[in-house]
DNA sequence: AAGCCTTTGTGAATACATGCACAAAGTCGC
DNA sequence: GCGACTTTGTGCATGTATTCACAAAGGCTT
């Protein structure tokens, strides 16, 4: 459900394959808990259980960033925090903008998640008059005509757009044209960017459509809901045969 | 980014590869705007552009629903829509609650892309009596006491949890109970379900720190930061060597 | 009606990811 | 200070996904 375009992989292959990044933000929230409730050390088994991942697993990604556990003994909880933060460029701060201030943009803009570790929302922009001006979690709503600017000036490398679908691509444009390199979409499109840009896409109906494709198969698959028509609540009304096909065609779709 | 626990195969392998289920969504999108701007043929070439995937790929995972394109010719938009919309589970309706009307909750509740196809919110629930009441989005919001009289009486197969961090296992666990087997988690927590159970994950703050990840990278990686140690904007304080850790590993870990 | 041109559908090659299973490396008790 | 025990780190086997490249299949033109 995400999609990036990536680049050639510079520097002498430290790479880090793509998968294992993805789940280095999970154990690191599963070693944060495990530090707020004073454990010291934990071991590849516990950590994975409480990662929702199976340990060697764990243990091969962590072996990625290089050797930090000790054996007989598991991970020393605050450095193995720290290594990761590190791999994960967290300890820095990033600037984010929030472009799009609607129901979902709000959300975002308070979410505590951003505050706390490494993220730092420096921007909430909108293109309506009337949101412009309002006060939201302690910023200012400022009017996406500063795009630029702010951009520029408060060196935003992140920026989240969470603007209808429409305004999307424009407002990618901008964004990229103004040095950004890192864009978190929301808006139900796929935006295009030149190479070296980095886009991930969060995207509730594609997740809704994906569980309604498993729960459908747990129910017994497609064919008998289509099979006796009536059978579904409400369904959608069958499309006849495809105009431009042959007969043979349609007869193969249906029966195979 | 997602997690799922998947059960063994069932039916006759019409087993449609994961990767696979996850774009159908993407192409599905991309065909609907074509059909909106009246295209009735399209390319693999051109529905792959559009969907940001290239058209060996999308020629691979469309013949995994059958055979229903021309050859010479292209794919019947129409005729596509259907047979997609009908493999997702998209040709009846799906009743989702959502749980947890914050932020988050209400903008998903107001969510447009919800309604338009194959899912229907049927329940708004909340703990705090303050937001109990309100009305979103043309719901009242509920008490989550009669989470599982809802479920029950209104056919619920999908529960949506926006929940803070804490109460979303918990919430899980109810609506587990109450036989919904598709899960979309909002809350940052990794979720524990039994076999059979399908919970994917949106978790903005992993997102996030997937691009600082490579925003970091494309700066030149992690060492150049912490080498010098004043050269990070604000840098978090680098834990001291290892408490525990022999000096030796600790070596390593650096010069490495 | 024959041949050219386009585009699908898929075998085969490659690349990436997962999980098993065990040797190597360390701790801890005695 | 030694041996038993624990847990890491990783080679290898397996499984899944991507991409290439082309033969087979259809439409369209003459």
């Amino acid at each position: 459900m995400t999609s990036r375009q990536t680049r050639t992989r510079d520097r002498s292959d430290r790479g880090i394959p793509e998968a294992t990044v993805a789940r280095l933000p999970v154990y690191l929230r599963a070693l944060h808990s495990l530090q707020d409730r004073g454990v010291a050390t934990v071991s590849s088994e516990e950590l994975a259980v409480a990662a929702g991942v199976n340990s060697a697993k764990l243990r091969k990604d962590l072996s990625h960033l290089g050797s930090y556990g000790t054996r007989g003994v598991g991970y020393e909880v605050e450095y193995l925090v720290y290594q990761i933060s590190r791999e994960l460029g967290l300890t820095q701060d990033w600037v984010v903008a929030i472009i799009g201030v609607g129901n979902l943009g709000r959300a975002l803009a308070g979410y505590g998640g951003f505050a706390s570790r490494g993220f730092r929302v420096a921007g909430l922009l909108d293109a309506d008059d009337e949101i412009v001006g309002e006060e939201i979690s302690g910023l200012t709503v400022e009017h996406i005509d500063r795009l630029e600017d702010i951009i520029g000036e408060r060196g935003v490398s992140i920026a989240v757009i969470a603007t209808p679908a429409g305004a999307a691509q424009g407002v990618c444009d901008r964004v990229v044209a103004s040095g950004v390199t890192s864009v978190l979409n929301f808006a139900p499109v796929v935006l295009s960017v030149p190479e070296g840009v980095d886009v991930r896409k969060v995207d509730l109906s594609i997740e809704l459509q994906i569980l309604a494709f498993h729960e459908q198969r747990k129910a017994g698959g497609p064919d008998e809901f289509d099979a006796l028509d009536g059978a579904a609540p409400k369904a959608a009304a069958p499309p006849g045969p495809p105009p431009g096909a042959t007969p043979t065609q349609y007869v193969e779709a249906v029966e195979a």
